[in-house]
DNA sequence: AATACTGTATTATCTCAATAGTACAGTAGT
DNA sequence: ACTACTGTACTATTGAGATAATACAGTATT
């Protein structure tokens, strides 16, 4: 799993996205076993208390449990971090469209800039 | 000028952009006074030291200039507020499709959520 | 039992942005 | 000159998030 993180963003909402992506998309199936605290501290690149507070956030929305001595696992029921991540999508395009309108761009406007949008081999 | 702010997020940038976007659009005229950095800080409900902070990135921009013991006044020429926004727009844009993927919804599905958004009468 | 992993907890430190308070300097109207 | 507004500068403090270091507790393997 790679951990991409801007450093420039707070860290834990990052890696609880990234995590509840992966488990909504069934890149982690349910049952199956995260890595450890410390290292995916050490692959991230981030310190353990901060992926420690992660986990305990995906474990308050229902993706994950943890046993303790043993580690963090998928929940069964995948349905909390599907929710929640098309949530977060839904609230991503509603921010875009009152950024744009916050920069004085109108919503058919903002809807032809997204179209002509010619992205795969750009940036 | 109204100044909504989201407390959550750096201040500085925000109105910076929003003083940006104004003289972009025409709402503030080349050589118009501007409100003075305790009027803005009380208005806007932050710290004048923010507000003297944001108005000095204006001017490294070229979009404001001051003069002491005055005032802060747009600059006759408005082209780097109009280039400024429209560099934001892009790169909101550019930032939007990247949140998407991260998200896991590919290029053309965002622009399906972009297009089937039904804003105007929501929120 | 010993070892080496796990999760969990606690306290201190660091950094950055914003705040708070104060002071000084220049301009304008009276 | 006086007053009241401007911009400008400086230092100290706060608060949030992340880091650092350490310690303790539970599990699994040997």
């Amino acid at each position: 799993m790679e951990w991409k993180l801007d450093r420039s963003k707070p860290i834990c909402p990052q890696i609880v996205e990234r995590l509840h992506v992966a488990i909504a998309a069934g890149e982690l199936s349910p049952g199956e076993k995260l890595m450890s605290v410390r290292e995916v501290a050490l692959a991230a690149g981030v310190n353990p208390n901060t992926v420690q507070k992660s986990f305990e956030e995906l474990e308050r929305s229902g993706a994950v449990y943890s046993v303790r001595g043993t580690g963090w696992f998928v929940s069964d029921d995948t349905s909390s971090a599907k929710q929640k991540t098309e949530s977060m999508v839904v609230e991503r395009v509603a921010t875009f469209f009152d950024d744009m309108k916050r920069l004085g761009v109108e919503e058919d406007d903002a809807k032809k800039y997204v179209n002509e949008w010619k992205g795969g081999a750009s940036q």
